[in-house]
RNA sequence: GGCGGCGUAGCCAAGUGGCUAAGGCGACGGUCUGCAAAAUCGUUAUCACCGGUUCGAAUCCGGUCGCCGCCUCCA
């Protein structure tokens, strides 16, 4: 199996072949942190986060980096309204960040470089460019000359005389030209600066990423990830000014996610028009929020919203039993294996069983999907067909299932792949095994008795107040069991 | 105006030339259950419209209509 990858640039699929062999370098464009997150920049995190599961997975050694540019002018301006340094307004939300991405089961990035960490690599990198004429000193701002960069465009479709009828013309004497973009910006009065070669100031927009990316991953990195709405003019002008300084390809496969849609509009900040993974995580758990985002091929536009997440959340509960109950089985199962397992010949590893057929080929399937520019979306579909066809057979022969050692521990084996590589679980597989408090249970003994009885008011009556206590009583052939209620109502 | 994307069932969503168009949610009808829950079975799509290419198209080409994104800070 090869592993297919859409690129950005060349607007089509094509064979993964990393720069260097057995090794990918991926920087995925993280947040300016001037605001809380919202889920527009979880998806985009989840999609990364599985890019980078699935690569470790198919066995590449992964180098991950995830940027904060931690100085801007909304930051500033946020610092100067509440009186504090902009350390403080980046630094906050930082940390928000990172409250959610422990939330949502994204594995830590190997690098989270900062902005303002890397002032010397930035400007050594203006200075290339200066070096070479790309770029030029207008007053107190150093720009790069755009009209000069024959490649500009490439990645966006655009060609440059066409830009300039629609670019708004700025108020800035100092630009040779409108098109040109800002890569050193001169410090005004009270505005946080660094020494340059062109005086105080701090970075533009744009150059931090080329800066720490070529830093820490060479001049061509394979992949570089973020939203559709970087593509122009954010990666545009990263190609520009990392490829016109270093002369080599500066990505190999751009990788974009598609943007959130909130009832058929896109979330956004300015507007107001968008849901904050603070208010979301209120409501719904982290796996569920994740399993939602995942469930969409990560190019897609996707419809966010609380309907979205609950029919998510009732999905997500079949594969969450599917789990439990394989865990039954595996324990059950082990507890018995002391006593009778002697030449029944049902431990032999044969291949033949229906579960292990199963696993067989759901696997197949599932690597597939992901292969295929890693289409979770797809391959969650597979998740589902296997809880099916194990509900099935259970429904019509318990006794094949748990009998089938060697087959509950495919299973078993295989939802921990899945697990793995979707982060479907916060704490590896559900067991069941939770703790329930001590009144709960004694309530359903008591139901139970009444139920023996035949007391179907008085064994409502207790459902309804264990259902109350937030957690729900299944009867079954041998009794009732309990857990935490788990759909999201 | 320029560039790009999308339009698949009640809703969400895979699928980009060829077996019965994944999967989830919901709805309706069965099975199981004391009733539920969980689970399962069945039903619920000629893929926006028109034309073309092809032995064959949701999938390719042309056109029409509709929606959205980018072109300004944006995951």
């Amino acid at each position: 199996m090869t592993l297919k990858v859409y690129d950005t640039l060349r607007r089509k699929k094509e064979e993964f072949k990393p720069v260097h062999e057995g090794k990918v370098g991926i920087y995925f464009c993280g947040m300016t942190v001037q605001g809380k997150p919202h889920m527009g920049h979880m998806l985009a995190f989840v999609a990364g986060d599985i890019i980078k599961r699935y690569l470790r997975f198919v066995g590449y050694d992964v180098t991950y980096l995830q940027n904060f540019t931690d100085v801007d002018d909304k930051i500033i301006e946020k610092a100067n309204a509440e009186g504090v340094d902009f350390h403080v307004i980046a630094e906050r939300y930082i940390a928000e960040y990172f409250k959610y991405e422990k939330e949502l089961n994204i594995l830590p990035a190997d690098i989270y470089p900062k902005a303002t960490e890397h002032i010397d690599d930035i400007i050594g990198l203006v200075q290339r460019l200066v070096d070479r004429d790309l770029a030029y000193q207008g007053g107190t701002d150093v720009y790069f000359r755009v009209r000069d960069c024959s490649f500009y465009g490439k990645l966006s479709g655009r060609k440059i005389d066409e830009l300039q009828s629609g670019a708004r013309i700025e108020v800035e004497e100092q630009k040779e030209d409108p098109l040109d973009f800002t890569l050193w910006k001169g410090a005004r009065e009270g505005e946080p600066a660094w020494d340059s070669p062109w005086g105080r100031g701090r970075p533009g927009w744009h150059i931090e990423c080329s800066a720490m990316s070529m830093k820490y991953l060479g001049d061509t990195i394979d992949m570089h990830g973020g939203g559709l709405d970087l593509i122009f003019p954010h990666h545009e002008n990263e190609i520009a000014q990392s490829e016109s300084a270093t002369g080599n390809p500066y990505v190999k496969y751009w990788m974009h996610n598609g943007l959130l849609n909130l009832q058929g509009e896109k979330m956004s900040k300015s507007t107001g028009h968008f849901f904050s993974i603070e208010d979301i995580v209120k409501e719904f758990p982290g796996e569920v929020i994740r399993f939602y985002l995942l469930s969409t091929h990560f190019r897609s536009t996707t419809e966010f919203g609380r309907e979205r997440l609950k029919e998510a959340s009732a999905g997500f509960d079949r594969i969450r039993n599917l789990c439990i109950y394989l865990g039954e089985l595996s324990s059950r199962q082990r507890a018995s294996s002391g006593v009778e397992r002697s030449g029944d010949g049902k431990d032999t590893v044969t291949g033949e069983s229906p579960l292990e057929k199963l696993a067989a080929q759901v696997k197949v399937d599932f690597l597939e999907a992901m292969d295929d520019d890693f289409n979770s979306g797809e391959a969650v579909g597979h998740i589902f067909r296997l809880v099916r066809e194990v509900n099935r057979l259970k429904a019509d022969d318990p006794s094949l299932i748990e009998n089938d050692r060697v087959g509950v521990a495919a299973l078993t084996g295989l939802m921990e792949m899945f697990d793995g590589i979707l982060g479907l679980f916060r704490d590896g597989l559900p067991t069941g095994d939770v703790e329930v408090p001590e009144d709960i249970i004694k309530l359903v003994r008591e139901r139970e008795d009444a139920r023996k009885n035949k007391d179907w008011a008085r064994a409502d009556e207790i459902r309804a107040e264990v259902a109350a206590a937030g957690y729900t009583i299944e009867d079954g052939p041998d009794g009732s069991k309990v857990k935490p209620s788990d759909s999201v109502e």
